[in-house]
DNA sequence: ATATATTTTCAATAATTACTGAAAGTTTAA
DNA sequence: TTAAACTTTCAGTAATTATTGAAAATATAT
């Protein structure tokens, strides 16, 4: 296979990888094209690589700068800017994790919480209702303690733990 | 607050987190109404309590079942079909883990081996997407390994060994 | 067999989400 | 200042994804 040929595949899978975990297409597909590039790219590149307009451009790597994925390069001499993509794809999870910890776990952490204050609890019906949701609350309290730890932890020691720990 | 409020907002929290990961927010919903009933409900119930057309129901009932997050009660003397769903979030973590592993870690894995092929391995360029491909394949393979043995683990042991190593 | 209940399918439509392109805004250099 | 280079915004449009509803298919009872 051709690098050329190779580098649009890896594009197409994050970008369709991304989607189905719930993440713009056209963001994941800016991330992977950084992740690959050696060089940082500025946003005419970034239009012209992935056939996409400015404004579409501008606004996934916008994106993907609040997400900590990608970081601003400045190039002296130059008035554009450039963009560069973390290459370490442990670093990238962490990052990942720690925004989806923080949009989505913890909102739901929160909801969670005052669905559990019922006027009349005690009622049958009630009761099979707050054990289903304490029992989500409980889990949903665990993976975000999880995801804490693991945004602190390395690599190695991480995934040595667990793969060690469940054999 | 009243239980058919807290019922109410518990299927609309759980949609909303559904499309947010990249399922169908309906099928999300159905799902959380099923958890939170205690008896099994028809089509009808469903698209009664959400008010969906049947066509809706039914379609993302059949894809609850292929996720295995639902089953089908037959209830003696009745014609119609009856639906519940796994109350243990435990139980339903691991199914979503096990068709996501299945349907999305297990591919991306496929096809990041064949990037690897390249003609000319050896080329400055080359060796720098070969080597964020292969950091990425193997995160990728790490993540597979631990999805599939937390797939046989039980709950208290899993995170009684994450949270307390970590810690 | 026939009628009735129930489920499934899928073309048409609606709703949602993403993208474009041009105008407005901003920054920098002379 | 002014003007050129560059970035941001956003109304309009396109593309994608989800939903409806009615017809077809299937299953069950008499």
């Amino acid at each position: 296979m051709k690098l050329e040929e190779a580098k649009l595949q890896f594009i197409q899978a994050w970008g369709r990888l991304g989607s189905e975990w719930g993440i713009n297409r056209t963001m994941a597909q800016i991330h992977a094209l950084l992740m690959i590039s050696d060089k940082p790219l500025s946003t005419e590149d970034i239009m012209e690589s992935l056939n996409i307009s400015r404004g579409n451009a501008n606004m996934n790597v916008r994106e993907l700068l609040n997400w900590n994925l990608v970081h601003k390069v400045l190039v002296p001499g130059d008035r554009k800017e450039y963009f560069t993509g973390e290459k370490d794809i442990w670093e990238v999870a962490k990052r990942i994790a720690r925004e989806r910890k923080k949009r989505e776990i913890e909102p739901v952490l929160q909801e969670l919480k005052q669905l559990q204050q019922l006027d009349d609890p005690k009622s049958a019906d009630a009761k099979q209702f707050l054990a289903t949701v304490k029992n989500i609350h409980d889990f949903a309290g665990k993976i975000d303690k999880s995801v804490e730890t693991m945004i602190k932890a390395d690599e190695n020691w991480f995934f040595g733990s667990i793969l060690k720990l469940l054999k």
